[in-house]
DNA sequence: TTGAAAGCGCTAACAG
DNA sequence: CTGTTAGCGCTTTCAA
């Protein structure tokens, strides 16, 4: 493979030189810059970005890690981050913790070897970080309770929307499916506030905890199923995109009318819920901004910046045909 | 940041020992391991991967780029791949084509540079090769034209075994979109089998060329409602997951009464397809042994071996409630 | 067993 | 304007 110094030998010119016309910095002459510039061209020669690596001591790759890549809200928060990254001239490394604590320890470790810049992260407890350089790190949407500066979307309204569209809605009994209802869990807001909201009105709310963000389909039919003697009872009924479309899909199959018989509300909003009759109606993130602020955050970390503890992204509640 | 000379210096000894304990490679006395050990732990030092990699001349990271990540075909692939190369020790680095040249070839530009060992490929055209090293690299699904190995499923089963089934429900009018019939493009293969079939059966077939692969829902549901007049008067359709998921709802939405009216076949077979009620009759591609093949084929070009020109993924027809 | 030395390919002073 | 030199942090001979 050739090498820069090839490329010097072949024009009859120094090293640096031929680093300078590369990297348009410093001054280089037009013949000689020409010179060298056909070297390259003969004898193929690519820089290697490993040795500028070595040198910048940066690798110019930012590490995403999330529960599950085929999870559609994090298969479109993972895509507006690759082109965010792309964008600022960053790529893009995939870890899907898949729950494992190995992996994401080992995704992690890659901080400490400097195998990547930064880490954009989606776990609920990152681990522990008193060994470790602490180095550039945002988390989304879950809590880390380690001091990582956090972006999310703003579930204290998307819970509050969801509860005032019940309530206009005139529900009386309502269920949501939840990995519980403690807050420090950030997605788990939502349904806390829905609750506050809801029984402030009078309204009645049943939670359910499941392991709800499984991305097993078949584990979110199961369910619905499961608590059928219950959702048959309710009126109204909030869970993520995926729940909800099994919900509607059970629903249907026992011969109950949506919305008339029951209100069902998807949270996430991602566009599975346009395909389903009726469409669902939403409280949508916007995966796009908060991929953006991630970008931006860690980047600015990268950069021995500060950034704000926590960053809060709207959300849009979007009606459609099952409420 | 603590280098491998600090710990030689703390440990009293050379870097080359230290080299040595912490790779295990080489004679080390228990003593002198022990005691570089604890100086490691000591001065909190943690190797450097950049370095490594520059005397390794290797990233242990392989590219994969897709379309759209967020297509729920290409997350489960990719899913599997960053699985499967965690597996074996390497890294997954991501990029969406978005079907946009200059970050296909930026992406490619990466195998010159060494930034990654390989990569795996799914665009429609890789850029021509004629200035490149050719490197360690493998397509998926799509077709190259440039002497690059590809992983594909057998779609040729598929368009089979689609038509038997039109056939056995005494379909006569079938009507599948695509996105073209030249098999150069593998998926393609599919429809055009499909059709032959079908005709040689005296069924009648009619192909609507679309943009069919755009993720974009509304795209989907836009084409189903523009062609219903087609649409309606088949009894047969068949098309991939989203575009099946669309025409189901429209068809819904019209009042059709599903299989009854139309059948409706989903090609890919993710678990989308099973959210909706009735749930769709699906040709499932394995994506697990998709992904599977590819890392054991693009780490063996790493290494420099030889693979197979083409290889074949069988498929597997679900019969659920659409047929 | 272990230390010293020679790179890996490039960038960034620094001296002409 | 340009060539030389000194590393970046690690692995790997090669002697000792």
């Amino acid at each position: 493979m050739a090498s820069i110094r090839d490329v010097a030998v072949r024009a009859g010119v120094g090293i640096g030189t031929v680093s300078r016309t590369l990297n348009n910095s410093g001054y280089v002459s037009e013949e000689t810059r020409l010179r060298i510039m056909k070297a390259v061209e003969e004898i193929g020669y690519k820089p290697s970005a490993i040795a500028t690596n070595m040198v910048k001591k940066r690798t110019g790759i930012i590490g995403v890690m999330v529960p599950n890549q085929e999870h559609p809200f994090f298969a479109k928060i993972m895509k507006h981050m690759e082109i965010e990254l792309y964008k600022q001239g960053y790529k893009c490394l995939i870890c899907n913790t898949l729950d494992i604590v190995n992996r994401q320890k080992s995704f992690i470790d890659m901080l400490d070897s400097r195998a990547v810049d930064g880490i954009i992260s989606c776990v609920d407890e990152l681990p522990d970080f008193s060994n470790h350089s602490r180095g550039a790190i945002v988390s989304f949407d879950r809590n880390s309770e380690a001091g990582v500066p956090i972006v999310r979307s703003e579930h204290e309204m998307g819970g509050r929307l969801v509860a005032e569209l019940f309530i206009k809605k005139g529900c009386k009994r309502v269920c949501q499916f939840t990995a519980g209802l403690d807050k420090k869990r950030t997605a788990n807001i939502r349904h806390e506030v829905m609750k506050e909201v809801l029984e402030e009105a009078g309204v009645e709310v049943i939670s359910i905890i499941t392991a709800w963000d499984a991305l097993s389909y078949s584990y979110n039919k199961d369910m619905v199923h499961k608590y059928w003697d219950i959702i048959e009872n309710v009126d109204g009924i909030m869970t993520t995109d995926i729940g909800a479309l099994s919900c509607l899909s059970v629903a249907q199959q026992k011969g109950l009318s949506i919305p008339d018989d029951l209100c069902i509300v998807a949270y996430d909003g991602t566009e599975i819920t346009e395909l389903s009759y009726p469409e669902l109606t939403v409280v949508q993130q916007d995966c796009a901004e908060i991929a953006r602020k991630c970008v931006e955050n860690v980047l600015k970390m990268v950069d021995g910046e500060k950034v704000p503890e926590l960053e809060l992204i709207p959300v849009k509640l979007i009606e459609r045909g099952t409420t």
